[in-house]
DNA sequence: GAGTTTGAAACT
DNA sequence: CAGTTTCAAACTC
């Protein structure tokens, strides 16, 4: 096992205490590599024969990592002698205060949570072998071994790790850790980082497709003392450090959203539904494009403007200067300088709103029904839906979800169906069989041609759940029959595979490796199908959905978490709790007599009340539910980690 | 840009 | 839960 090499080690480690042998060492580079290698595998799949237990272990990170290095679970090894403990703590320690200039991308510890004590502290010991080497050659050993270099070292050395950005994240704080999961050929590593980011990070592994995805391009405004990745420090860091035990909830395609965006960022409050309030600016579109080109242009873009505003909105509800004057200059900014511009194009992402009367404190308000604060290009007046309302902000949302728990939910949910499909299927009329509103739309004179109705505004067809008249929705007529049997198809098919003797919660659990779509299925980050601004266009979805698959591979091995969401991210170790906990009074289906309401759907397939096979995916545990872990719902990253059986 | 239309959200 | 009102986006001119 290589050494933590981020961390220049001038600490000497007591191996008298431990055997040297505990841990294979191999100098060679190559071999390490494969060493390394192989240790992970083994590692995973102890992770992996550990149960159902170990599914959940993302969010035991969240807990664990939370409360401070110290109380690394790592570190808890009745194997390690304490003088080993101790240096690795003060390593930790040096590390925090180091301003690091180490190159290498973020090596966090994706150690498996099960992992051995033993194996963990072989890093300990490999490194106090290698140490004089070490010392000369940290950094170039870390071009090297940091890829595969299992990091026993908490929050500190992650944060050191991050591209010699100094480190401002006080003490007990989740580093952020950014993580590129370039999707390269070291497809391993990138899953490593991604276990990482949501394991350690604290941000509930909602984010893992963002951090994976997007972090060279997450940032907040810039200080001009801040590199992007110390923006995405620091901007985990404050969802993480505010929010240690935020739970996922059903907003999760925000917490990607936030991720994503660098404008508006994660606000640290958990909700009570145990989201967390997003603010982002420009990304919540349905389908804003992916390629770091548009992110960098899009920082580009705000970087020239929002700056103060952004410095508002992450910056917590500390910071009262900005807030007022930023909803000052809201209300005076041009009233339609945005959707003007928008009309053109990808910009049309933006989250914008333009209340009078709402304050951005209902539903009417755009922003706050898709979990994000107003930013600089609303043209709101009396906005309350600013960070330094927060609490105005949170009450009302938990108002709101008293009422209707999936209330801030996304409103389409996209099932298995690739995005880059509907592009065609729009030209030939047809709906992407998985996506639906999940309400259905009640639209009288729209003939759902227009963008009032919710349906065609997502970019879906009508389904069984719309109550609308004349129904000519260029995505899917209402009356399609077809498609809904389509629908019906995939939902027997669950069905069936939920209908297997040992049901219930584990038996779903099981269903995510069961299930066809189970290793195959798009992850949809949740944050391009929150946003259901526009009809979907095939260019962006294409991308996304490459994204997606990337991001894909990075879950698999994976301890299970949790959406999406999004992107959302939707770690999927929080999503089954969050479902369970929170969303708990949306598994049941409410369901109007005569058919026509339905109560917010299910994650994961859009079940329309209808619909035979929704009863069963309602009633059923949400999180485990084979379809549903495999699907997006708009926000909501069903999680279906794979674990082989 | 002002005014109208529309349908979701909120209210009764 | 149905009917009504309020609201803001979408749309038209």
């Amino acid at each position: 096992m290589a050494p933590s090499y981020g961390i220049k080690a001038d600490l000497k480690f007591n191996t008298e205490l431990v055997p040297i042998e505990v841990v294979p060492f191999v100098p060679d580079g190559v071999e390490r590599r494969k060493v390394l290698f192989e240790t992970e595998i083994d590692l995973q799949e102890k992770s992996q024969a550990e149960g159902s237990e170990e599914e959940v272990a993302g969010c035991g990170w969240e807990d664990l990592i939370s409360d401070g290095v110290d109380e690394m679970p790592i570190f808890d090894s009745s194997t390690v002698s304490e003088t080993c403990k101790g240096q690795i703590e003060n390593l930790v320690a040096k590390a925090n205060k180091q301003t690091s200039s180490i190159s290498g991308r973020v090596d966090v510890i994706d150690i498996p949570r099960n992992m051995q004590p033993d194996i963990a502290y072989g890093s300990c010991l490999q490194k106090a072998a290698e140490g004089p080497a070490l010392d000369n050659n940290g950094e170039a050993g870390e071009q090297h071994g940091v890829d595969h270099t299992p990091q026993i070292l908490s929050g500190a050395s992650q944060k050191q790790a991050v591209n010699g950005q100094t480190q401002k994240i006080g003490e007990g704080n989740n580093a952020c850790i950014s993580l590129d999961c370039e999707v390269d050929s070291q497809i391993h590593r990138g899953m490593r980082r991604r276990c990482l980011v949501f394991e350690v990070s604290g941000v509930s592994g909602k984010d893992s497709n963002n951090n994976s995805t997007f972090h060279p391009s997450v940032s907040l405004p810039s200080t001009g003392k801040f590199t992007s990745d110390d923006r995405h420090l620091k901007l985990s860091r404050t969802g993480s450090s505010l929010s240690p035990h935020m739970l996922p909830g059903i907003g999760l395609h925000l917490n990607t959203l936030a991720a994503i965006s660098k404008n508006r960022m994660v606000t640290p409050e958990t909700l009570s539904s145990g989201r967390r309030l997003i603010s982002m600016p420009c990304t919540i579109s349905p389908f804003p494009p992916l390629t770091a080109s548009s992110f960098d242009a899009e920082k580009d873009q705000f970087n020239g403007t929002d700056v103060q505003d952004l410095e508002g909105v992450h910056s917590d509800s500390s910071e009262v200067p900005t807030g007022g004057l930023g909803e000052d200059l809201n209300h005076m900014s041009p009233k339609k300088k945005k959707r003007k511009s928008d009309n053109g194009g990808e910009s049309e992402a933006c989250k914008r709103c333009n209340c009078k009367k709402s304050k951005c404190l209902k539903l009417y308000c755009e922003c706050f029904a898709a979990g994000v604060y107003c930013v600089e290009p609303c043209s709101c007046q009396g906005c309350f839906n600013k960070p330094v309302h927060e609490e105005t902000v949170l009450a009302t949302r938990k108002q709101i979800e008293s009422r209707n728990p999936l209330a801030f939910a996304p409103k389409v949910i996209r099932a298995s169906e690739p995005l880059q499909d509907v592009g065609i299927q729009e030209e030939t009329n047809k709906t992407p069989a998985s996506a639906r509103h999940k309400r259905g739309c009640n639209c009288k004179k729209s003939s759902c041609l227009k963008k009032y109705c919710e349906c065609y505004q997502a970019g879906v067809g009508c389904s069984a759940s719309c109550r609308c008249e004349a129904c000519k929705n260029a995505f899917g007529r209402k009356d399609a029959g077809d498609e809904i049997e389509h629908v019906e198809e995939e939902m027997d098919d669950c069905e069936k595979q939920m209908d297997k003797p040992d049901d219930g919660q584990q038996n779903a659990v099981t269903h995510d490796n069961e299930h066809p779509f189970a290793g195959n299925i798009l992850l949809v980050t949740p944050c391009f199908q929150i946003c259901s601004g526009k009809p979907p266009r095939s260019s962006t979805s294409s991308i996304r959905y490459q994204t997606s698959r990337m991001l894909k591979k990075c879950d698999i091995p994976l301890p299970r978490s949790k959406i999406e969401k999004s992107f959302k991210a939707v770690p999927d170790d929080d999503t089954p709790e969050i479902l369970r906990n929170d969303s708990s009074p949306s598994t049941g289906v409410k369901t109007s007599p005569n058919g026509k309401r339905v109560s917010p759907p299910h994650i994961g397939l859009d079940m329309s009340p209808n619909r035979k096979g929704g009863r069963k995916l309602i009633l059923k545990s949400i999180p485990s539910f084979p379809s549903l872990s495999s699907t997006v719902a708009d926000g909501y990253t069903v999680n279906y980690s794979v674990h082989p059986h």
